[in-house]
Formats: structure tokens, sequence, C-alpha cells
DNA sequence: TATTTTGTTCGAACTTTTTCGAACCAATCC
DNA sequence: GGATTGGTTCGAAAAAGTTCGAACAAAATA
């Protein structure tokens, strides 16, 4: 039963705004191989969650959610809820709003082996 | 007295070369602020080490050489032995051949407060 | 040569991150 | 409603990074 004080169902996860990102933040959520990766993955555009990090299938989901919890609120990923999922996509204009040619200059940069 | 078995006193340390530079680990030594701070200054020019870091006259010696470790290790500055101190200066042609575009738009950003 | 200046290295305490199972939650499907 | 799927959160343990005093080293200078 819901009654009128009950806060409406939001599995929405905070986002730190585009002025309030900071680069130290920024590149220490980018400093870690696996983070990298999937901000490599999310160039090509938004993906399911399910549907990311199939390079390793063995990795627990709950080190993978802390995974995109340190690139969400670093600003660098948003995670919206979808379906009974989660819709990961780059925020690729707030970084370039806020750090100009920041991420190109990272994601040109070919992977290690 | 020395013989010809002692190695030529070389205070030299160890610096990685300019293709052997791994991206996440400049952005880890980039991604902590009193780090990025010195890098900030060595983008005026090369500087003694006993000049960088005035900001902080508290800071032991050995936390302020163990910053300058982890920044030479990344292969961000380089640390040369010069009369009794030392040189310290920004690898930037080594950054740019490895990562073009990165380190300016790092250095572009104003720093916080 | 002794002293001072400048900085590296080592080791130990401390702090921050990472990892991952367990518990929980929401949406979908049967 | 019950089971399944997909993911967050919590808590504790392990790993990694930081801090800083003490010991050491090399160059300059007296």
């Amino acid at each position: 039963m819901m009654d009128h004080t009950d806060v409406p169902n939001t599995a929405d996860l905070p986002h730190p705004a585009c002025e309030d990102l900071i680069l130290t933040q920024v590149l220490f959520a980018l400093s870690d191989p696996a983070r990298l990766d999937i901000v490599r993955q999310l160039d090509s555009g938004p993906l399911e969650m399910a549907q990311c990090c199939l390079s390793d299938p063995t990795m627990p989901k709950s080190t993978k959610s802390h995974l995109m919890k340190v690139l969400r609120e670093a600003g660098v990923i948003r995670n919206v809820a979808k379906g009974r999922g989660r819709l990961l996509s780059l925020r690729r204009d707030d970084l370039d709003a806020r750090f100009p040619g920041l991420l190109a200059s990272i994601l040109k940069v070919a992977p290690e082996a």
C-alpha cells in the first residue's frame, strides 16, 4: 500500500552537474584500465549495462556496479534506468564543455595490447 | 678508494622511454591535486626542485620526493641532478608524441579555486 | 676534511580503493 | 502471485597509495 507520503520510486542515481565536474576526479576515474575500457565501449554509443564488459563475464556484478559508480560520480558516464536494466552513456557534451579536447585526446590513444 | 668494479656514481633516476608511456599511469599521476599543481608549475619551464612547491613550505621533503617519483615513473616529468639539487622539467615532447593533445587539454583547464 | 644543503630511500602507520558475497529492490514474465 | 533478470548497496577483507621521520648520499663550501 502506498500513501501520499511515499516518494515516487526513483531508481535515479545522482549525477554531478556539468559545472561541478572536477578535473582530478575525471582523470582518476579514467586512470583505471577497466574503467577506461568501459569508456571506450561507450564511445560507440550508449550501451545497456548487461551488454557492457562482456570481455570479462566472470566479473561479479557488485564489482561492475562499483566501476560504474566511480565513472558516474566523476561525471564521465550517465547511468539511467531502462526497462529492467540500465542504460549507460558517455557524458561527451558535458565533458567537452568543461574540459575541451580532453576526452578526444584520450579516446584516440590505442588501447594497450 | 675506487677500483674499476665500482659503478660510476649515477645519481640518475630511471625514466621510462617515450614509447613505454602508459596512458592510465599518466592519468593516475595527474589525478592528484598536488601532483597536478607541480605539473602546472613546470608548464612555465624547468624548475629546481627547491623552488618547487613553495606554496606549502611545511611539506616534508620525503613527501615531496614521493610526489616527484610518481610523476617521474609515469613519464610526466624528468628529474635530473643539477649541482647539489635537482632540476625538474615537463616531458612535454614525449607526452605530445605519445598522447597528442592530452597535456594541452589538461593544462588549459583553470585550477580549482 | 667537516659541515651544510638538497634530495632519495626505507619502513611503519595510516588512509583510500578495490573486491566480492549477501541482502535487497524494481521490472518483467509466467 | 511467484520466479527470473538485472542491478544497487552494504560490510568486511584485501590491496594499493600516502605520509613522514630516520638514515643515507652527493655536491658545494668553508
